[in-house]
DNA sequence: GCGATCAGTT
DNA sequence: CACAACTGATCGC
């Protein structure tokens, strides 16, 4: 079987090209230090912080692409021997320091891989994310889109990060003599936290590795490893936890905030637009939350709008790096692809975009009806992406995926995972098996 | 030691 | 219940 001429956050297959839309552990499944397989192309926030990840790399296998700019690379054919030119454009993809997407452009014909990306409408730089994109879209057409499905569901509906930024501060605000825990990951979050700096002249803890990011970010005045410098700390997201906040305030008066992507699914039903959420595990709200009665319930501070107090400790707010669905549909919106796919499927759930954006598609229709579409065949060999998205995989993988494969509820659009606990975690198996003749 | 896979965490 | 992102154990080489 012939085998992709370029990767996208897929470290595994054999390419010519890779191609790194961010630095989060989940798109570097496979990558290692000693990892030579062939080039890597990123942004250069990414290559910068490339060597604090994976120390030890050949850093003469990273090339970087200036953003919004067009980069012309030779590939040639492993079954003919014939060289052919791709062209491909990063775009910021507003998701964390470094992430971009992919515009790319061939004989295969155009394609836009988003990676994971937040799509806001607010902000200046989102504005110049806009206008990028469709400068580099107004002669194309982009034929498939590889689309951030994350939230691709209406129920999926959070306010814009700077509403969100300032919804913590007021939290901070309203807990003077507070201790201040906020959890964040190995990269993202950083403009919440100058936010909260500026805004409250206070410097930030963070742990010493996470030092070491923000200056390789360029941050060097804003955060600290010494604890009595601030009330405020971020601290890693998997530290973080009730446990946590309980044994801190036998110390000292502690308050949490969690910046989440965990789902905040509106429910018109119930307590009009009022959004909840849950940062909570199965087993603390059994053994411990429904037990503390009334605490809960309780709200302090009346004006906080979307966030959520969980626990007399914790606070979840919805600051998400992922785009909420009106701002997928605002994205598919303005770059109207020919067709499109997700590229999350890990969840239990896989909702295609085709289902809530299909009309949008300019040739859905065409697309869905014709037994062969050439032109995307053609696509498809050229792409190999990540793990979440294989398009393609050995005889024998087949074969298993056949038996994982996902039922299509008909006139739903999800999908509904038939894979064991055990087999569902990541494996990518449900995109293409739609796509293939039978 | 390394990569892959799985289990488990917030 | 759910998610994305992460850590850590284990296994085969």
């Amino acid at each position: 079987m012939e085998k992709g001429l370029i990767s996208v956050d897929r470290w595994t297959g054999h390419s010519q090209a890779y191609f790194l839309t961010h630095l989060h552990s989940d798109h570097t499944q496979g990558l290692s230090s000693s990892w030579a397989k062939g080039p890597i192309f990123c942004s250069r926030l990414t290559a910068k912080l490339f060597p604090f990840k994976f120390p030890g790399f050949n850093l003469s296998l990273l090339r970087l692409l200036p953003i919004g700019t067009w980069h012309s690379i030779s590939l040639v054919s492993p079954s003919s021997g014939s060289s052919s030119t791709l062209q491909v454009m990063p775009i910021d993809a507003h998701h964390c320091p470094g992430s971009v997407m992919f515009l790319f452009r061939g004989e295969f014909g155009c394609l836009l891989y988003t990676g994971d990306f937040r799509w806001e409408t607010t902000s200046k730089r989102a504005e110049i994310g806009r206008t990028m994109l469709l400068n580099a879209l107004k002669d194309d057409v982009v034929d498939i889109l590889y689309l951030d499905n994350t939230y691709c569901n209406p129920s999926y509906a959070f306010p814009s990060r700077a509403i969100v930024a300032q919804q913590v501060i007021d939290i901070i605000v309203s807990h003077p003599e507070h201790d201040i825990i906020i959890g964040i990951d190995s990269l993202g979050k950083e403009d919440l936290l100058l936010h909260i700096s500026h805004e409250l002249k206070i410097k930030i803890w963070v742990w010493p590795e996470r030092l070491q990011t923000m200056h390789l970010l360029g941050f060097h005045d804003t955060f600290t490893t010494k604890t009595s410098l601030t009330r405020v700390r971020a601290v890693p997201r998997y530290s973080f936890s009730v446990e946590t906040l309980e044994g801190l305030n036998t110390m000292r008066p502690t308050i949490g905030i969690m910046p989440s992507g965990l789902p905040w699914v509106v429910r018109p039903l119930e307590n009009g637009d009022k959004l909840f959420g849950s940062l909570l595990t199965s087993r603390y709200n059994r053994s411990k939350w429904s037990g503390n009665g009334g605490n809960h319930t309780e709200k302090p501070n009346g004006n906080l709008g979307s966030v959520e107090k969980f626990h007399k400790y914790i606070y979840s707010v919805p600051y998400s790096d992922h785009s909420c669905f009106a701002e997928i549909e605002d994205f598919v919106k303005l770059v109207l692809p020919t067709n499109m796919k997700g590229i999350v499927s890990s969840s239990s759930c896989y909702v295609d975009p085709l289902y809530y954006f299909g009309r949008l598609c300019g040739a859905y229709q065409s697309a869905q009806s014709l037994p062969h579409n050439k032109r995307k065949e053609r696509v498809e060999r050229l792409l190999a992406v990540n793990n979440k998205n294989t398009f393609r995989c050995g005889a024998s993988a087949g074969l298993e995926r056949k038996r994982a494969m996902t039922v299509k509820v008909k006139n739903s659009g999800i999908h509904v995972s038939r894979m064991s606990a055990l087999r569902r975690k990541k494996r990518g198996a449900k995109i293409e098996e739609n796509d293939r003749p039978n």
